[in-house]
Order: structure tokens, then sequence, then C-alpha cells
DNA sequence: CCCTCATATCGCATATCGACGATTGACGTT
DNA sequence: AACGTCAATCGTCGATATGCGATATGAGGG
């Protein structure tokens, strides 16, 4: 198996970062991750990682219609945000989703 | 009664936008609400314009801490990507939401 | 060791954002 | 008709986003 590497890299993370109490508080942290989904090459890395259990790497810029530089800098973007989580696993690199932080938008969209 | 002026200008609204079953366009349009939502100053807008079930107009302005024109461009974005939506009323101008749109938004998010 | 593969980063060009002041337009009031 | 008010738009500016190719970096394999 070389082609797609669906390799156990992501530890359980924790179960969700606290809510933001203060409202202003709030609306930035939601701003900020709603706009770290606010491209759809985002969005759609986002859907995979969550779909793949596990976590992928290149994969995703095979199937993104992008520069292998642009996928890049929109994984740092959601790396950023908190969205994600990027582990060195031998020479390739495991990205997976930070489930707190992806409740904890739903949690703050849901409570628009 | 002149300081804040809660008036009824908002029609029923649809129930909601159908979500789009192509995913690609899913993406596209989360992405793009999730842009429109991706500035503080937007998220209070939103937020402000929930809570009230009326709408407001002026009154955003008094509430942030930004220029007439620049809460105005806000206002635009959110109109622009379906969010929000603005009637004239006499010499003021009343904003409601869109509830549809929100609706489909938090589906869109939740379907993450 | 060198070489390759997989990622990240840099540098660049263009486009959009975010904020503001100034202006315009629409509407009531006087 | 002239005025004042409210809101949208224009023009500008710096900052940021978005895309790419080229180049660094790092881990493994020959």
């Amino acid at each position: 198996m070389k082609t797609s590497t669906t390799t156990e890299c992501c530890p359980p993370a924790e179960p969700m970062p606290p809510v933001p109490t203060d409202p202003v508080e709030a609306n930035e942290h939601l701003a900020r991750l709603a706009k770290a989904i606010g491209h759809p090459a985002r969005v759609a890395i986002v859907r995979m990682l969550v779909r793949h259990e596990g976590c992928i790497v290149g994969d995703i810029v095979d199937a993104l219609p992008f520069a292998q530089s642009t996928v890049s800098q929109h994984l740092k973007q959601l790396k950023d945000a908190g969205l994600i989580r990027g582990e060195v696993d031998g020479p390739r690199v495991c990205y997976c989703v930070e489930p707190g932080a992806v409740a904890l938008f739903k949690a703050l969209v849901e409570a628009l």
C-alpha cells in the first residue's frame, strides 16, 4: 500500500476547548474559525480530514486543483486557526482534524 | 421615541433555501457564508439582528466602534452573502436576518 | 554521501479586505 | 425650495489573501 496512505497518527485529542464566556471573545473566536473555513479549498480539506478518520498527507494535494505550495498554505491557515493538526510521520506529514475545535465551531455557529 | 428605532419591517421570509446537493457547490456555498461571517464586526451584526427579532438600522453603527461607512460595507457583504436583507423604511433603512440563510449555514456547518 | 521524495517556506504578482473621510442620494420637515 | 438626517457609494490607503514557481529543509534509500 503506497498510493493512498491512511496511517494512524492522530492522538485522541482533547474533548473540547472551553466555550469562551466573554461575548466579545466569542465573536472574535467565531470570526477566526469562520474566516479559516471561508474558502472552498479549506472546506474541502476539513471535510476530507473529518471523513478519513485517520489522517492524510499529500493525498490532499492530489485531491485539490491547486499547486502543492498553495495547498500547504491553506493547511497552514487551518492549523493556525487550530482546526487541524499536523504531525511528522517519517518522510511525510500527517494532518488530522482537531475535533474539539470543530465542535466548538459548530457550537458557536449554533448559538448564533 | 426617537433614539432607538425598532420598527417592524421584515416580511416572513422563506423557510430555507434548498440545501445544495452538489458537494462542490455545497463547499462553495459554505465557504461564502463562512467568509461573510469571518469578521468580528459582522458576527456582532448578525447576532444583533438575530436577537432583535425586528430590524435595526443606524443603531448598528452606534453599537459598533467603526465609522458609518465601514459598517455599511460590512452590511453590504452580509447582504451579498444573502445572510441579511435591507429594506428602505422611509428615511432609514431596516436590516433583518434572512432566517433561511442562517439555518442553511448552521446546517452546512453541522454537516461538516 | 548523494539523491530523491514529501513539505514547508520564500518571493512575487494580483486581487480583495478593512478602515476612513468625503461625497452623493433619498426622504421628511420646515 | 432649502434644509437636515440617514445611509450608500466613491476614492484612497495600507494590510492581507490567493495563487504560483522556485527554493529550502528533512527523512530515507541507494
